[in-house]
DNA sequence: CTTCTTATTGAAAAACATTTTCAATAATAT
DNA sequence: ATATTATTGAAAATGTTTTTCAATAAGAAG
């Protein structure tokens, strides 16, 4: 079952009716393999969907990151970009060259935590990690133009 | 020497002038515990000069982030609050409930880093890394509280 | 201290992003 | 088929950030 599938039937088990323009925002948000602005969800979906509004891409969205189907991504300039969401304990990896960004698991940050807990009183509930890089074909570029 | 002054420092060395409206500013910052938004920043500016602009809290922060001496901390809603920078390798740990900040150092995540590098193509050039908790005050206020 | 240069300021307007309102439409259950 | 009601897009409203511009004042120079 593919992941746009997947997304229609949690929708439908959270009771949400299945539109044209749902469609296309799902389609187009399902596939990206780099986080997109609200902005650029829109554009994107007009393709198979041209009448579509931007006000239901923001009402979509909003329904798609209750769901905990997208996800935000955090950038320098600004954290509205979205995203297919991890499963379970995984964090993004951006390309800063083309924003293609890929998920990995297994930070170990057990030790870390245990660490600032009983040094500061603090307790850790939540972490928040991300990495930026290149990917291959990003650096394969810069090596040949620059 | 006191934060403030190191700013104010910092600042002159970088050509930019003193005033009134800036040590304002400067003072809310370098002293705050916690990240705030600009527009906070501009409440609690008015308190030391009434007649500062939003404008002017607008523009003096870009010149801080640029300097190096405040710096944006996420969080699940946004991304557009300010913070005295870390120094050198330092990561901020939030707490939840009153957002009161702190700094911790010392993740090691050299093996993670070179596992992904090796494991996808992608070279890792940066990372962010943030906690969420509760600090010991929050937690007592819980455990009485509720 | 006085003069000069020019970075900085605040008000107003503009630009931009997001949310609310509302009547019309269409998805789904019956 | 029909009824129910979630969803839609246009328009207006809201909230945030940036730009424009003439007046001001900081700091350098004499
Ligand atoms: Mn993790
Ligand atoms: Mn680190
Ligand atoms: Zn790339
Ligand atoms: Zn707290």
């Amino acid at each position: 079952m593919n992941r746009i599938d997947q997304w229609v039937k949690v929708l439908q088990e959270n009771g949400c009716r299945i539109t044209a323009p749902r469609r296309a925002i799902i389609q187009v948000l399902a596939e990206s393999h780099r986080a997109l602005q609200p902005n650029e969800v829109y554009e994107l979906s007009r393709a198979s969907y041209s009448g579509i509004g931007l006000v239901t891409v923001y009402r979509t969205l909003e329904r798609l990151e209750n769901l905990g189907l997208i996800q935000r991504v955090h950038r320098e300039d600004g954290c509205h970009l979205l995203m297919p969401a991890a499963n379970g304990h995984e964090h993004y990896l951006v390309c800063t060259g083309c924003g293609r960004t890929i998920l990995f698991e297994g930070d170990d940050l057990g030790a870390l935590f245990a660490r600032i807990e009983s040094g500061t009183g603090y307790r850790v509930s939540d972490h928040w990690l991300q990495l930026f890089g290149t990917c291959p074909e990003c650096r394969e570029m810069g090596q040949t133009h620059n």
